[in-house]
DNA sequence: AGCACGCCGACT
DNA sequence: GTCGGCGTGCTC
């Protein structure tokens, strides 16, 4: 009986294809394999596997199987639970599952060995060389002639003369295994309970999830890292992930569990070059790598015995993948996590409002931890009311923070001024016309970086020099930049303290993990005194001397007017302001605000989370919104506006009629125009308990797009553009 | 994602 | 008259 391979193709297509098994080929479902695709070969991976053959429709043959290690099935089934529940094609998730087996493989060293002849003339020179090889196992030709204290044309005569010879070897990535006989760190009372509870979930076996919850300072990483080591210790195959938002982080919280386990975890971030993936993505499959720290996409590596996933910071936003594949990592995580039958952790000060209901409802263990950690108290919180005491025109710190910014640096005490807004100023207008500077087809507009002299989208990446004229009128000297961004801050501040070492931490100051990591150092060495940030350095560091947090536009976040406005802006500015005051100093934190009455900014006055929680719930509960209730956008774009309008016409009118489900829309997006792209938005709220995912399929697939009309559906939206 | 097929502008 | 622009559609 011949059989039947479903492939998956990590390409956008709708379905697994089916190919004819050759004889003898004995394939098994996750197999790597290359498939015929149209007239080239492909890569792709094994479904399924069934007895029949094409009948009337011919199968091509699978032309091989791969020699690369197979994806374990609880990956298989997570790529296509993936693809279900975000409406998309599962080649998508597919292809991120695959990127590091696709990634090139490190590239062979060239290493020197003796073959055991000897050399015709014997030169002091060559002795030392012959010497030094022997004493090694496997030298490159240059270190061993840097070994040896000679001329590399010494290496090279000798292995010309075949006195020595080169081979190639692969690196195997070492990842050594964790050494579970260390000690962690000393865990107070609370972190003890604490890490007794999820020691258990996590040796336990089975699915569960655990809430994490404890202020900044409270000691969350250490109680995680005890649990990591129990379900390391229970099992001697268990692996466990280390889910982290941002890159900034990744680098403290990456020495931490090496410390702590006494080996290098396995990393898998945006930082890490495609070689570095494929030994960490084939460490990971042969179980060889134990622990890992990364992104979100390192939810999809292929595991082998998954044990705990750690979601630390779970409610950042930046777990949110906007593009091409749209998924909440934290939200998969626990996907995983129960396809896998291994304990979730989530980890937060500022638990997002979906985790605490689920906490409330018991769905989630909650596990709480008390006060801070061999610190000081909470930093005290004051909000200034620029409607009181504005800054002068043009100027965005107010008297009171320089005041007490000038209080701190006397002091030798370092500020931390927060702006979330890159560049030099958002928007950039021309006072003669008004003209207001945008990218070419794209309504957002231009931000202006003077560190480079440049305007910049934020949104597609466009940039170009900043004109002398504008362009639209042609008046000269005409265009003025309006509103802060850090740059902008920055220059204030060093106009205000020239004496001050001054630095902006921003994702265009800072740009990759070494440079954060200079910076981040420096910063704790006490070699800056003010240091301007993005979010980029709002958590996760630890700064003795800073006991200054300047909040420059505390309502930045709140204008968007966007369902999750407010809890952001909470999450964000509880962050910011955390950082102020460890160890012995006591912290202070001003809030610049025009709305100090404002129930964010109240909240986080009186340092009272559980008070704005309740209060951002009983609204979210009485619109039905997240938690209570769930949502869906649907993007649809195009660069014929008649087109698409007539298609969302269409689209309205092919919504199903399921109760507990409303659609609005459509309407054009808040960003109507991107690259020449129109776009339109459809909103869906559901109740809870209905199949999103499964509505958003029934639609879908009740309309045809003409092929210029592209169609992106995302479930649970977080962004509202 | 590629790659091919298919209808409208500037060239030897 | 053609070469070629990339819009549209298909790949088991």
């Amino acid at each position: 009986m011949s059989r039947i391979a479903s492939v998956l193709i990590p390409m956008p297509l709708p379905e697994a294809f089916d190919y004819a098994e050759p004889e003898g080929m004995d394939l098994a479902p996750g197999d790597q394999v290359a498939v015929p695709l149209g007239p080239r070969l492909i890569r792709g991976v094994v479904t399924g596997i069934r007895d029949g053959h094409g009948g009337n429709r011919p199968l091509k043959p699978v032309a091989e199987r791969l020699d690369d290690p197979p994806l374990p099935p609880g990956t298989v089934e997570f790529v296509q639970w993936a693809a279900r529940y975000a409406v998309d094609v599962p080649g998508q998730p597919l292809a991120i599952a695959l990127r590091g087996a696709r990634a090139p493989k490190p590239r062979p060293q060239r290493l020197v060995r003796l073959t055991g002849t000897h050399p015709a003339r014997a030169t002091p020179a060559r002795a030392k060389v012959l010497e030094a090889a022997a004493g090694s196992d496997g030298l490159s030709a240059a270190d061993l002639a840097r070994a040896a204290g000679v001329s590399a044309g010494v290496v090279k005569g000798l292995i010309d003369e075949g006195v020595l010879a080169l081979h190639e070897v692969v690196a195997e990535a070492a990842f050594d295994p964790p050494d579970l006989a260390r000690r962690g760190s000393d865990l107070n009372a609370s972190q003890a309970a604490a890490a007794d509870v999820l020691k258990a979930m996590a040796t336990e076996g089975g699915f569960g999830v655990a809430l994490l919850d404890g202020v900044t300072g409270s000691g969350k990483t250490e109680v995680y890292l005890e649990a990591a080591a129990a379900a390391l210790a229970a099992d001697p195959e268990a692996q466990v992930l280390i889910l982290l938002p941002e890159i900034a982080l990744t680098q403290a919280v990456i020495a931490r569990v090496g410390q702590r386990f006494g080996a290098a975890p396995g990393e898998w971030h945006s930082d890490v070059a495609p070689p570095g993936r494929r030994r960490v993505w084939e460490a990971v499959a042969a179980g060889r790598c134990r622990i890992v720290v990364g992104a979100r996409s390192a939810l999809f590596l292929p595991f082998r015995k998954l044990r705990l996933i750690v979601v630390d910071e779970e409610h950042d936003s930046s777990f949110k993948q906007e593009e091409g594949f749209i998924y909440h990592a934290r939200d998969l995580a626990v996907a995983r996590g129960k396809i896998e039958d291994a304990a979730v952790i989530l980890a937060s000060a500022t638990p997002s409002l979906e985790s605490l209901r689920n906490a409330e409802t018991g769905r989630y263990r909650w596990v709480r931890l008390a006060g801070r950690h061999g610190a000081a108290g909470l930093p005290d919180i004051e909000l200034i009311d620029l409607r009181e005491t504005p800054p002068e025109a043009g100027r965005w710190l107010s008297p009171p923070l320089i005041a007490a910014m000038a209080e701190t640096y006397a002091r030798g005490e370092q500020t931390l001024l927060f702006l979330n807004r890159r560049g030099y100023a958002p928007l950039v207008l021309c006072k003669a016309c008004g003209e207001r500077m945008t990218a070419p087809d794209t309504e957002s507009w231009l931000v202006e970086h003077r560190y480079t002299g440049r305007l910049v989208c934020h949104l597609t990446g466009f940039s170009m020099p900043k004109p002398a004229a504008c362009p639209h009128c042609g008046a000269k000297d005409s265009l003025v930049s309006i509103g802060p961004g850090v740059e902008r801050v920055e220059e204030e501040a060093r106009a205000l303290f020239p004496e001050a070492r001054i630095a902006v931490f921003s994702s265009d100051t800072v740009f990759d993990a070494r440079e954060a990591r200079r910076l981040v150092e420096s910063m704790a060495a006490g070699d800056i005194d003010i240091l301007v940030a993005t979010q980029a350095a709002a958590k996760g560091h630890n700064f003795p001397k800073l006991t200054l947090v300047g909040v420059v536009d505390a309502d930045l976040g709140l204008r968007g007017g966007d369902l999750r406005a407010a809890e952001r802006t909470y999450q964000l500015l509880a962050q910011a302001t955390g950082r102020a005051g460890r160890r012995d100093r006591p912290g202070r934190a001003l809030l610049q605000t025009y709305a100090p009455e404002h129930a964010v900014m109240q909240a986080l006055k009186a340092q009272d989370r559980d008070a704005f929680v309740e209060a951002e719930m009983a609204e979210r509960e009485m619109a039905g919104l997240p938690p209570f209730g769930r949502l869906a956008a649907v993007i649809a774009s195009g660069p014929d506006a008649a087109q698409l309008d007539a298609f969302c016409r269409t689209m309205a009118q092919a919504a199903p009629n399921t109760p507990g489900v409303e659609v609005y829309g459509p309407a054009d997006a808040p960003l109507g125009l991107v690259r020449g792209r129109r776009r339109k938005r459809f909103l869906v709220r559901a109740d809870r308990g209905v199949d999103l995912s499964a509505y958003m399929a029934a639609w879908r697939a009740r309309v045809r797009p003409p092929g210029a009309i592209r169609l992106a559906i995302d479930i649970d939206p977080y962004s509202f553009l």
